[in-house]
DNA sequence: CTGTTAGCGCATTCAC
DNA sequence: GTGAATGCGCTAACAG
């Protein structure tokens, strides 16, 4: 391996001072073309890669970063992504950013809509956005694009907008995946449930109807379609949920797992263990607080993890490299792994 | 959050010099009590962190790191742990060390003791040795410890030894999650198969012993031990392996899933290819490129891979911070986390 | 024991 | 256009 250089090494060899070097580095002109080409020489040929220690030493900004993600529960899916965007603060504190949570009511388009609009008002030099609502993401996206401002999605993507980074896990596989594992741990006679929260309105998350899609997607595929079936379930009220499986299960006797497409698969998980249901396999999405609990407990069987922490924490990464080291370019969406997570590799 | 605060403000709020605050810092003595009082509680209270930049600037030590490996195949296990070594060293480039690869032969004690013979010539910073030989390591270990050098573990662990740090992943999860995975996608009333490689002499690593172990466990546990059986294959002739699978499968024609315990699952996998047997669900362990191929050609369904890379990365890592900022003392084993992969999440 | 100081590599400002 | 000079926060060597 060659060797690094430093500024004043590649300085010397191209005859030429640490400071014309550094121009040419950064593209910042004022170079003779003679001055220019020389460097330029010098470097094609030798391994400079910048210092980062001492970059970041000499680059005493100071960034303002607002984070407009929905509101959550602690040890709920959108408290794991921010989790995961405070350890990145931590491991970054070297480099002064000052933080904004901008928190909306992810049900609450207006909510969000509101939030939005206060946005440029703190003057970020960069915006994490928890891809929700539609409409409302396209239209910030617009004002911070008019403004410079660069922005990066966690946890989906809006057709028509840029960010200058994607963090997320691809819904397909996701889908699928659970779809695969539902099958194998489900004895082979039994049918496969999917549980659909019960919402006021319309609302299905784009994302969880993605899922779907890939999950119904597979049970196509493999000719077994006709062992789904689908059942609803209320989300804020565990009572009510016992009765509506407990109901379920009578209508499909038969029913030997169910799958819960969003991250409150524990939901369930409780309910069939309040109806003493060991015998039925659950799988759902996401580890957080209380799905990791049914997993320790046994009473969620799987669970396909979009590792929401790693999402937060490479977004904030990825920003910070974009705005201080500015080596990378806006790039193509990054796809975050997604883990397969049963009780025994549950972190 | 409390801003971060620097040495000089630490200093001047205590009523001493900077460099009574880092000898304090560093615990370097030469320091009077009565200092060390008040400084302890300036910093009791205030959020002093070091700032990583400057002080890896400061530091420009040069650090030899010698790594003694088994030599391995492009793409193989020890090859990915490698890898994971190199990128750290990438991403740590701005710290000034040489890195010295020791291979050796992991079938050969004697190839691994000439080589552990060499590493303290280099005279290294710190070592990280992959646990093969049990004896072998040891008296490394113990050469190592008389001359104060610090040493990690990666892929194991050593009785009686004293690493800094071990980077491992738990045998017993991984034996028990392929057991679980296996149970799960063989047809439930097809037998499961135990592979395990010929060698010469009594060659079963530990490690792979280890995870036979938990896997037999699982299914004694689940009362289905009858539906184990076992059989051998030639590691390094694919001709012979066909045969003797084919032999296999005639004299347990219930057999629906073969699992090994090792890397080399792949070879199983192209047999079973080559004899048509297509309806076999095999699984495996790690991501090698050989077992990567299998996945997506759908030879192999599931590998539980112990993440070689992470483990190889992370050492750098741990060494890095325990040689230039010391701010971790020695540390129990960090066990890396597991993860299962089907074609659909193979990364 | 303690305070002062040089210097790490880079980005930037300021004379020339 | 260009080079020299400055400072970032920290470490370590040095002078008291």
């Amino acid at each position: 391996m060659a060797k690094k250089l430093t500024i004043k090494q590649i300085a010397q060899l191209s005859g030429v001072s640490a400071g014309t070097v550094d121009r040419v580095l950064h593209n910042r002109g004022r170079v003779s073309e003679e001055a220019y080409a020389k460097v330029r020489k010098v470097l094609d040929k030798q391994d400079y890669r910048r210092n980062i220690h001492t970059s970041a030493v000499s680059l005493k900004k100071t960034f303002r970063l607002a984070v407009a993600i929905p509101r959550s529960e602690k040890g709920e899916y959108w408290d794991l992504i921010r989790d995961g965007i405070i350890e990145a603060e931590v491991e970054y504190s070297d480099i002064s950013m000052d933080t904004f949570f901008c928190f909306f009511d992810q049900f609450d388009s207006l909510s969000c809509k509101e939030v939005f609009e206060g946005i440029p008002d703190i003057n970020p030099s960069a915006v994490i956005i928890g891809t929700t609502f539609v409409e409302e993401t396209k239209r910030l996206c617009e004002v911070l694009e008019a403004q410079n401002i660069p922005y990066v999605f966690v946890d989906g993507f809006v057709d028509g907008t840029k960010p200058v980074a994607v963090f997320s896990a691809n819904q397909d596989i996701c889908g699928r995946i659970l779809a695969r594992m539902m099958d194998a741990f489900t004895p082979e006679t039994g049918d496969i449930a999917i549980f659909h929260p019960k919402r006021k309105g319309t609302m299905f998350s784009n994302n969880s109807l993605l899922r779907l899609k890939a999950f119904k997607e597979y049970f196509r595929e493999e000719g077994k379609l006709s062992k789904l079936k689908e059942g609803y379930f209320s989300i804020n009220n565990p009572d009510a949920v016992i009765e509506e499986v407990s109901e379920f299960l009578k209508l499909y006797p038969n029913v030997g797992g169910i799958s819960v497409l969003i991250s409150t698969g524990y939901i369930i998980a409780d309910a069939l263990s309040a109806l003493g249901r060991t015998d039925i396999c659950v799988g759902g999405f996401d580890i957080t607080a209380n799905n990791a609990r049914c997993l320790l407990d046994g009473s969620l069987d799987m669970a396909v993890s979009q590792r929401p922490e790693t999402q937060g924490f490479d977004a904030v990464e990825y920003v910070v490299r974009y705005l201080l080291y500015s080596t990378l370019g806006p790039q193509t969406p990054g796809t975050v792994n997604v883990q397969i997570v049963l009780k025994e590799n549950l972190s």
